[in-house]
DNA sequence: AATGCTATGATTAGTTA
DNA sequence: TTAACTAATCATAGCAT
């Protein structure tokens, strides 16, 4: 008679957990699973999705395909807030152009990192000196897949700026005067202070890489998973 | 002997889904999955959250606690609200900026190329199936290294984003208090049904239907379903 | 806190109704 | 079409490290 390890999963009752030391790990466990599953809606539905949470200690994680901005701006912009100005948009539409910049280096870095531990991680494998030669082919295969998908989010930065750089000029040169529209609605009991819609700065730092057990259809995805409560910039 | 009614759940490749009738309706399960996933981490773990989803059919779904708007007006605040006019001297500076990146980008994007080509000449090396382990760690060493460079020349290029950011931020802020504030006028058109104001969760699907498959951990936290093609605000 | 394990609960792909 | 079924895969709660 072999007497259970564990119990194994058992059902919880579905109101927040009492203990904190088990609701941290389990946020920690299924926020996972929960990005995984959205990774995996959109890459088998090819369907453009984001998610943002904000954790227990408040810190935010999100998750977009292809990137949270894009998909909070085209839900802004289906639902428009009532407040927009020309100039907010304006504003907006160039921070966002910067966001947007600062996200794909920060993808970039991250893909880097990858590669970099990756790397370490042959060395030392190598340092071993085993003869195990079957995983070299796959390895250097995925490394060379993640290095050509660096190249590619770095050219798209690259193209970033310049698109940016022409419309600065472009602009410059207009010597643009922006007239702000008084185009805001006032609903009874609506609060008008919370608008801050027309994109802010919002950009991860990354200062840890929250996700690790996902597998290579996830990444090769470009997720961006954001593990930071701190403000950019 | 009992035949098998079915195959019972099979595992499926992780990439877009070929069949589009099978698509939609993965789709849609998925999709049901996913919110329900959110949900109950949000009860579970006391945290807010939202999920934005465009469907293939381009409509979109939303999931948010205590709701959509909540969340995202939170993570775009995290960051310093842009509403302001923007001078030609800023733009000629930004512009300046944006050069240097893009100079920099070039430098990175070239040291990237050597490590295509080193990667593939590694694997192209591998193919031929040799034994040679002696060339092996000094490759990864230089590879190494080389990686640390592109690290921080990327490192490099993300601080001077960051500046430049900043600095657009600061002079924004200098400049912000000109533009005027827009009172309170209605537009004919916009309605406001639908809040759901910090209620607790809310799902939306902004075209027609909705989900059904949501269990009574879901309900109980008083879901909210809007199946209504109403614009929101 | 984070990682690994494993039995069990939960989700879902393929199918039938 | 959308819904229900079922056998598999997948996720994860509780422990152990």
């Amino acid at each position: 008679m072999m007497p259970r390890k564990t119990k194994g999963r058992q059902k919880i009752e579905m109101t927040r957990m009492a203990k904190e030391s088990n609701l941290l790990v389990t946020f920690s466990k299924r926020r996972s699973g929960l990005f995984k599953k959205a990774s995996e809606l959109s890459i088998l539905c090819g369907v453009e999705l984001t998610i943002i949470v904000f954790s227990p200690g408040k810190k935010v994680f999100s998750f977009g395909h292809p990137s949270v901005e894009m998909i909070v701006d085209r839900y802004l912009s289906q639902n428009p807030p009532p407040n927009s100005s020309t100039s907010q948009l304006v504003e907006a539409h160039r921070n966002a152009k910067i966001h947007e910049l600062n996200r794909q280096l920060t993808c970039v870095t991250s893909q880097f990192e990858l590669e970099k531990n990756k790397s370490e991680h042959l060395t030392n494998i190598r340092k071993v000196g085993q003869d195990n030669h079957w995983w070299e082919a796959p390895t250097e295969s995925l490394r060379l897949e993640e290095l050509y998908k660096l190249k590619e989010a770095m050219e798209m930065l690259k193209k970033n700026i310049e698109e940016q750089t022409k419309r600065h000029m472009v602009e410059a040169a207009n010597s643009m005067r922006i007239v702000p529209i008084p185009g805001s609605v006032g609903i009874a009991g609506d609060s008008i202070e919370q608008k801050s819609y027309g994109l802010g700065l919002s950009m991860t730092s990354h200062g840890e890489w929250p996700f690790q057990s996902l597998n290579q259809a996830s990444t090769s995805r470009h997720l961006e998973f954001d593990g930071s409560n701190s403000r950019r910039f």
